[in-house]
DNA sequence: ACCTGAACACCGTTCAAGT
DNA sequence: ACCTGAACACCGTTCAAGT
């Protein structure tokens, strides 16, 4: 019954969802599994790589279930709904914007939501090029905003008008 | 001839500029000033405080100089020019990005750039609650942008197209 | 008023050696 | 193949005691 990679990324992700990316250390990590910390780097490079695989686990539901609205042509309500699940669940892990961000920056064509954005504003009329403007504009501008709500949700300062600034700039940048 | 607050901020400022944040520890910051780690808290209250310092002083040259172009009504070619300065000063500095991301988030309204891109597009003819959602849309997705080419920079991955990417951003919200 | 010395409770990573 | 033990080079912060 040796450990092995999924446990150590299940740890991991448990960890992260619980107590946010302040207490996932290797070290912690190790603990928890009940292991000595130089055992993890059997099943992981570094901590880097496993932050990776993490981002990949948080954004993973938006590539099943994707709920075409049938929206008229030249309407952006596929990529509206797209960017607000891509929130919701950045928001939902704590400093998951800090995680994703990482991510998106080694890959920022390949991440999603950037490859599901493109091809709904391409296929409702936009230009691959403006489309591709757009879907990185939208995941930056979110993972900015995520960023900024999680800052204050960890030194418990108020967000209430944080979701309507979301959206008001997604508008904005559809518009 | 005893250490001062200056003293304190101004080898922090250096070893930002010069390492990045990886490197400004509080014992890194102390060994460079000739004294022991706890002497510093003498001058600062802790780490987060000086972080918020650093950041004032990264986007301070905005609130001088600001050469108003002479446009036409309705042209945004201030607030253009206000949100490309704030980017440069950003990414001139070493994960800068994130050290101002948390200033921003502790004071949405009060930190710049966004109280004076808001006077900017106020003047144009916006609404203040239009000019304070492009503002604040303008603010978070220069800072996801420029943390995605620092982290880029940090890992000595080419960042050729961000500019673009960036500026293209700008006139899709500004449009 | 300002700083030292020393401690407390931690980090990520490596690697010879064990099983 | 997988893990331990032990080390290396670090963290932020506190606080009695010194000057």
């Amino acid at each position: 019954m040796a450990l092995d990679r999924a446990q150590v990324v299940d740890a991991a992700w448990h960890i992260l969802q619980t107590y946010g990316l302040g207490d996932l250390s290797m070290r912690r990590l190790a603990r928890e599994l009940g292991v000595q910390p130089g055992a993890l780097y059997w099943h992981v490079a570094n901590k880097q790589e496993l932050l990776a695989v993490l981002a990949q686990r948080m954004v993973g539901p938006l590539e099943t279930s994707s709920i075409r609205p049938a929206g008229a042509a030249g309407d952006d309500a596929a990529a509206l709904l797209l960017v607000a699940r891509f929130r919701s669940l950045v928001l939902a892990v704590r400093d998951g914007a800090d995680v994703v961000s990482v991510a998106h920056a080694l890959d920022p064509l390949g991440m999603q939501p950037v490859p599901l954005l493109v091809t709904a504003l391409t296929s409702q009329g936009r230009s691959p090029e403006n489309a591709e403007t757009v879907a990185l504009t939208l995941t930056r501008f979110t993972l900015g905003s995520v960023t900024a709500q999680q800052t204050r949700e960890s030194m418990e300062l108020p967000t209430a008008t944080m979701r309507e600034e979301f959206e008001a700039g997604v508008r904005a940048i559809l518009a």
